[in-house]
DNA sequence: CCAACGAAGTCAAGCGTTTGACATGCAGCG
DNA sequence: CGCTGCATGTCAAACGCTTGACTTCGTTGG
């Protein structure tokens, strides 16, 4: 059997009471420190651990984070896993993961009960759960919550990635370059509107008098863009897009195979600007230009600003802006 | 507040006891139509959803599942967690992810009380938590559990993933290929013995008389790849290998990167094989040559036997052993 | 010598559910 | 009319832990 508190009471003599008083090094009644040894010692020595059921009972807090993560295609999701734990483990709070169908619609991924098992919840790329944005079901019991990430929801707790100067930056990378027909390929999933890559290349290739040109491919995967582009490139003919800048990194990744696939090369016929970082994109030939993510950073505040919340339930709304840096790499000339 | 059996039960005039009964659909004493019918109502007009604590303070039962994850270098993990997720959701239990350090050691980043906060461990490419070959502190209270991967550990229930036949069919196109100098690439954070890659390639190599040539990346990532390659090129001179068998894919794209760091290419100058079939590889120039893992059945199969298990906590230890699949692609001629 | 006090520890209620044992009422039967 | 049997429901203990209120006892100050 599983030992409890009260094995290591009738061990050493004393009440539960004061063995759950030492295990948790309370600041309540005093306990001498000649029993504190012994009760510590025996319960080291059952190798006691809590039952974390009744304890949450009692304290309603599960040391328990629930992560509401992109599936597919967010590129950046291992990276901010590992963050998370990072930074949550070193509060003593663990990682309870739930991949959602995409960024910002939570659909049919979110179990109900969601709410109840943990203390507080992290939406990556997503709406805080209470909102009316948040599709899908209103988990019960859900009060500390923040949302990460470029389209940080702010109805709450909230870490925001600045993309837009470097979304600016990276556009006039593809323009200084001598491109003429600069175009901009999304996902359809992707939140359609108040996207600020989508606005830095509106505005600079308007303000040069340039054409713009919005290539949509069907879903976050490379697999979409590669028929996305492959189409573009086939039926354009002349008038081909000489430069794209994509979304996100795995949408160029597609992007790169289709332009090889037309026979046409990176960066000389097509230059290539993809976004978030993801690790593969060094690994790219050429290297993949990119607007990175400072992920680890994100990670880090959102943590610290939650677990505050879960700490003190009635504190002020905090949130935090960071911004993403343009990497011209190979990949964009 | 939150709403209880409580509220429901007083709304409607009943007891607790036959709010649970109701709520449960349990066999137990039987409650009419219409009563279960008003319960029913009033518990979706009030939003109640159980509270899991209490709920698993008497049951026993959490319907968690810990993912004990190796992270870093582990290129399916995105895909291991995807499928998990589906397959786990389907039997009502959701996802409590633990990164660990790595491949068959769990380190300091499984916390002592991980496993009383689940009904089961699934250990991706790691030991059964209770072994004596898993490093680090035992959680208390873990009966449940299951390994899963290439190294699985058959001392409890598994599912292991075949690379044997694979392996030897890679090797063996790699030497059709007309390879002379054909090298393994390893990382030292992996078990160093018993590897089937290891051993289709010294077997089969000196089956033919070919030298074997072995070389070690300092850990799992790419850019361990990277220098270690990057040295190999270098010093070896004409004598460099023409062929590199990775021990999995994140190494062969930092292999990869070397090679045309080097100013080689990649099939020509050195073909490349590696392992797991990561998304990405698909989209390299030339696309990557890879050991497909069977995930997504390797997960469904893991999902089943631990639920089982779970279920039926005497019962027999099942296993299963799936094939991995070589898929020769571009980058290995 | 007695009141007051602080240190050390215990009591017991309560967290929200589940569940086996029991209560109630009514129909049918001999 | 008393009994059995069934349908419908209630009781109350239990799960393991936390915590504010309380007890006990030895010491100290007046």
């Amino acid at each position: 059997m599983t030992v409890r508190l009260r094995d290591i009471a009738e061990e050493v003599g004393v009440s539960v009471s004061t063995v759950s008083l030492v295990l948790n090094e309370r600041g309540g009644p005093m306990v001498s420190k000649a029993t504190r040894e012994r009760v510590k010692a025996e319960a080291q020595r059952l190798g006691y651990q809590p039952n974390v059921a009744a304890r949450a009972l009692v304290t309603g807090r599960t040391h328990l984070v629930s992560v509401w993560l992109p599936r597919g295609g967010y590129g950046p999701g291992t990276q901010v896993m590992d963050a998370l734990q990072k930074h949550l483990g070193q509060r003593g709070l663990s990682l309870l993961v739930h991949p959602t169908v995409g960024a910002h619609q939570y659909g049919e991924d979110i179990p109900p009960n969601a709410g109840r098992h943990s203390d507080g919840i992290i939406a990556v790329e997503g709406p805080h759960p209470l909102s009316a944005s948040a599709k899908g079901p209103a988990p019960a019991g859900v009060t500390n919550s923040i949302s990460l990430g470029a389209f940080a929801d702010k109805r709450g707790d909230w870490v925001q990635v600045d993309l837009a100067q470097a979304a600016r930056a990276a556009v006039e990378h593809l323009i200084a370059g001598g491109r003429q027909r600069v175009a901009y390929l999304r996902s359809a999933d992707a939140p359609a509107t108040g996207d600020p890559r989508d606005l830095a290349y509106s505005e600079l290739l308007a303000a040069r008098d340039l054409p713009t040109r919005y290539l949509r491919a069907d879903g976050h995967a490379s697999e979409a863009a590669l028929s996305a582009i492959g189409a573009c490139i086939a039926e354009s003919g002349e008038d081909r897009p000489d430069a794209l800048f994509c979304q996100n990194d795995i949408l160029a990744l597609g992007a790169f195979r289709a332009i090889r696939d037309a026979g046409l090369r990176v960066p000389d016929d097509v230059a290539l600007v993809g976004c978030d970082g993801i690790p593969v994109g060094d690994y790219l030939d050429p290297p993949l230009s990119t607007i990175r993510q400072p992920v680890d950073e994100m990670c880090r505040l959102g943590c610290e600003f939650l677990a505050d919340r879960i700490e003190h339930p009635g504190g002020p709304v905090r949130g935090a802006t960071l911004t993403a840096r343009f990497e011209p790499k190979g990949s964009s000339g």
